[in-house]
DNA sequence: AGACATAATTAGAACTATTCTAATTATGTT
DNA sequence: AACATAATTAGAATAGTTCTAATTATGTCT
């Protein structure tokens, strides 16, 4: 997936995002990264902690803040914050948002109809520059989803 | 277009309106509610205490998070996240997201345009219960607004 | 390769927003 | 007034996260 070959990022890429120049891929944040991919249910610190120490039972819960904080910060995972609950974790770099259905419990990735950004429903002043968007719904989903 | 200091709410504390139903109006929370519909730049409970405390210097600030609990609970004043920052307390009971300025830091209140809701934009299955629905915006206002 | 500089990992302490505890005080009702 | 219940209060506790400082790993330059 990501190079272990010395280079600070994947030399599979053809065109590196500047973001993610002078990204180390220590095996630690491989192996976070490769855990968030393998389990796509947007999972806390914790949970990610929990499942690393299953290969890697010497990491440090401090290591999973610091490496989450990496891929978060060069743009490989995205945060996802409900309320004041503890942040989890997303590998989903599309244009997404996120619902929890308040019966199991699961959180699931939610797109866009076609061609429909969210800007579109708002009242923004003409020439507003969006950098940063977060979306949490909660709700039931019908029966039989 | 932009919301920050409209006139849509009750401006008295005295008159109670339906909301306020089973919620026994103390004098502190009275002063918390009071605050909030003063000023309402959305606040921290920590800067709600700092104003409190200017008419009310006895008042802890457990009492302002029970009371801002409880304004909430009752559904009188809403609970704001931006990412893990402190909550921040909306007296706004209109349907409308928040616009975080990042030059001034600004928080403003901003509607939907005109019959628009935000499920109009997302593919959510057909039949969903949206119960809760929080959305945070970061960005630049133009020029001159 | 070895020496060096820099960056990441680690354990544990510290931080901070918030909640809890238990005592006191206020309020509403008979 | 007496009583029951609820709110307020100070301070302790909690929990997620960040920080500190020591150690270890990595990349670069001879
Ligand atoms: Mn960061
Ligand atoms: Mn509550
Ligand atoms: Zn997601
Ligand atoms: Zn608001």
């Amino acid at each position: 997936m990501l190079g272990n070959d010395g280079e600070a990022l994947p030399t599979a890429a053809k065109e590196i995002p500047p973001e993610l120049q002078g990204l180390r891929m220590t095996k630690q944040r491989r192996e976070v990264y490769s855990v968030l991919l393998h389990n796509r249910d947007h999972p806390t610190a914790n949970e990610v902690f929990g499942r690393v120490q299953a290969d890697m039972p010497s990491i440090s819960l401090a290591t999973v803040y610091n490496c989450l904080d990496a891929l978060v910060d060069h743009g490989l995972i995205n945060r996802v914050n409900f309320d004041r609950e503890p942040s989890r974790f997303c590998v989903n770099l599309t244009p997404h948002v996120h619902f929890q259905d308040k019966k199991s419990g699961v959180i699931h990735d939610l797109s866009f109809k076609d061609g429909c950004q969210i800007t579109d429903v708002l009242d923004l002043p003409n020439g507003t520059e969006v950098s940063e968007l977060e979306l949490t719904i909660r709700g039931f989903l019908p029966k039989g989803s």
